[in-house]
DNA sequence: ATAATTCCTCAAGTAAAGTTGAGGTCAATA
DNA sequence: TATTGACCTCAACTTTACTTGAGGAATTAT
């Protein structure tokens, strides 16, 4: 528990709130590259911490481990992003969170007008496409709009 | 191929547009139970592409299998749901989407803020408290503002 | 009647994001 | 120095929502 200017694993984890194991888990996918000591252990840098963090926040944002670790081969290793690395991972985020807002909100108005109608008989029903059929690829209703022998 | 009352998977299949396997999954998770004919095969009530339709709505609107058995059981089995049932489950769905709609509105909120200020420094980013804590329990940094060393 | 489909069950595989455990080593402390 | 606590690797397990494949039976079409 000696404070020096590299971190235990577990120092960064009773930092970041992330387990240890997740931490192992980030390495193994290219999320923090850690030194070893002599004895083998690993050793984050202090910047290693805000690197995890960006990683939760980027998670709250939708992104998979994956696409953050693209974003984060983009960043500094070693040192803090500069504003401008910040400007155009943030639009990045705003553009993903736009998307899914949208798409949810487009959901929301055809419930809407479904509520009112109270069909749900497939004849018509806005929610049977409601989706974005592109988002789903390879999945979904062909042809639901085929139905038309069922009652109510 | 003979148009019966009943239909086969792969009829149902092509009316809902799932795979066979899919359909087989959904019954062993509760989501449809047909009836088997003399030679074990299953038979399903046309009842069940409008049940089935409601499921890939239901997903779509953020509800896990599990969850969609749950309001599947409240339904009736062979005969079409009545106006009440509709009004009911469509107001879940709507508090539902609601919920996830204001989650993400607020983190933009916040991210709006941060693009602005380009610090990313941990000492009073909002966007490191983005998400809904009480959402994400047991995970996500527990004291991540205590990191008072770092530059930028 | 026979071939071609479709269907059956059951086991195993897939992807994501980690967790858990076994067996063993390293480091801080009394 | 001895011991406790933190760390190491590697394999296997977890959950969700399915797919794929093997081996075989039922149906449909010719």
């Amino acid at each position: 528990m000696k404070s020096s200017s590299v971190l235990s694993i577990g120092e960064l984890s009773d930092r970041t709130g992330l387990s240890v194991s997740a931490i192992r888990f980030y390495e193994e996918k290219g999320l923090v590259h850690p030194i070893r000591n002599a004895g083998g252990q690993r050793r984050f840098l202090r910047s290693d911490i805000r690197r995890l963090s960006f990683v939760l926040v980027a998670q709250e944002f939708g992104f998979s481990i994956s696409e953050i670790a693209d974003q984060l081969k983009q960043l500094p290793e070693g040192r803090a992003p500069t504003k401008a690395d910040w400007t155009r991972i943030s639009r990045e985020f705003r553009a993903h969170l736009d998307a899914r807002i949208e798409k949810m909100i487009r959901l929301r108005d055809k419930l809407d007008g479904c509520i009112g109608c109270g069909c749900l008989s497939m004849k018509s029903c806005a929610l049977y496409n409601a989706g974005d059929a592109a988002a789903r690829h390879g999945r979904g209703p062909r042809y639901l709009m085929g139905d038309t022998s069922d009652a109510v």
